[in-house]
DNA sequence: TGAATTTATTAACTTAGGTGAACGAATAGC
DNA sequence: GCTATTCGTTCACCTAAGTTAATAAATTCA
């Protein structure tokens, strides 16, 4: 038992490593650093890991799972962001370090790298490298946000949904629909009419 | 007249330093460095600073004037962003490293601070700090693009005016407003309509 | 298992954005 | 200064998204 465990860990922790291979190589103190660190941690589909109006230093890197940032705008859940494997969030309460104006869910079980400010600084002295390897992996998140944010204005809600098909199906299948429609910026009834409007076209 | 150009250039020096200071004091000599790279560049109005499909490994801090990213789609120019005082852009293909995806042009005559990874990259060998500082403005300027993707997904075309209309009403004085109606991902006879719908509501 | 809740779809109606065209006003270039 | 182009607005018409409501299906959990 306590061998399928620690194998489990094992595994987890070199997907770790195996992502932060594509930026940069790491020497066997440095992965030893990560791991005395501890920082895996599992959650529970529907887990909450921020709420509106809290305080946080943590970010997250999802090894599995899929994450969802909603906020809750005159009672109703709007969907803004999913973050499913080898994608990170820094929470912007912890960039601009004021309460949180959105939460951050489970949709499925997961296993996050969760990290924290102080936990950062003290790797940045250690290992100079670490803040190398996070200066480029923020450039690259902000560079594919950008290229998203000017996806979503140059398109109608029926491209966004064909794109989605396209780049992320795997969403389609994991995500309930009325989450994906705020997502795509529209409501559960436009999505579902306009998948309709889809499936007659390719029929035509 | 010599002499008012070099008062002119040490004035437009004392806002980028301004600008820095509230991230971290830097040292005369880190100044010295960052001056001695000869980094300031005017603009015109009009003026091309990077076309699709160029290659490029250039970063623009604006320093005065208004700059505007823009796309050509199906031959008409989708415009997805501006950037004024204080604001910075690297275009995404010098994070990708491919040919541009867009245009970036100057809407006002400019005063930019231009660099470019070399640049950099020997700047973070000589000063470590300058890499510190171009981490956390990375993470500030990607909480700032979230947080605006995040209002755009969860508002309608009109809330996204009244939203221009608080917290950037210069733009809707700097900038055409063909432009701005992409911007807020509607077309322009929208947007006269939207407007024209908006001080009617006002004036009732 | 059964009841309660959540989720997805559909329909009818309203509202607002897209499209194509026309017009005068502003601007740029010669 | 005149011309050509661009820009901003308006109109009529079309399309698609929002809204409200009803219903069926799926899921939760007691």
């Amino acid at each position: 038992m306590e061998k399928a465990i620690k194998l489990k860990v094992e595994n987890t922790e070199s997907v770790l490593f195996d992502f932060i291979s594509k930026y940069m190589i790491l020497s066997d103190e440095e992965k030893q650093a990560i791991t005395d660190l501890n920082i895996f941690s599992t959650f529970k589909k529907g887990a909450i890991l921020l709420k509106e109006g809290q305080m946080s230093n943590r970010s997250y890197f999802v090894l599995k799972g899929c994450l969802r940032v909603f906020y809750i705008i005159d009672g109703e859940e709007k969907t803004t962001a999913f973050y499913t494997e080898m994608e990170s969030i820094t929470p912007n309460c912890v960039i601009n370090n004021k309460p949180s104006e959105y939460y951050i869910s489970c949709v499925e079980d997961a296993i996050i790298v969760v990290s924290d400010t102080e936990m950062e600084a003290i790797g940045f002295e250690k290992f100079p490298r670490f803040e190398t390897l996070c200066r480029i992996m923020s450039e690259q998140v902000l560079a594919k946000s950008q290229t998203q944010f000017d996806d979503f204005k140059t398109s109608s809600p029926e491209q966004r949904y064909q794109n989605l098909l396209k780049t992320r199906p795997d969403l389609l299948q994991r995500v309930p629909q009325h989450q994906l429609a705020s997502f795509l910026g529209i409501t559960p009834q436009s999505l579902s009419r306009l998948k309709a409007r889809v499936v007659h076209k390719k029929t035509e």
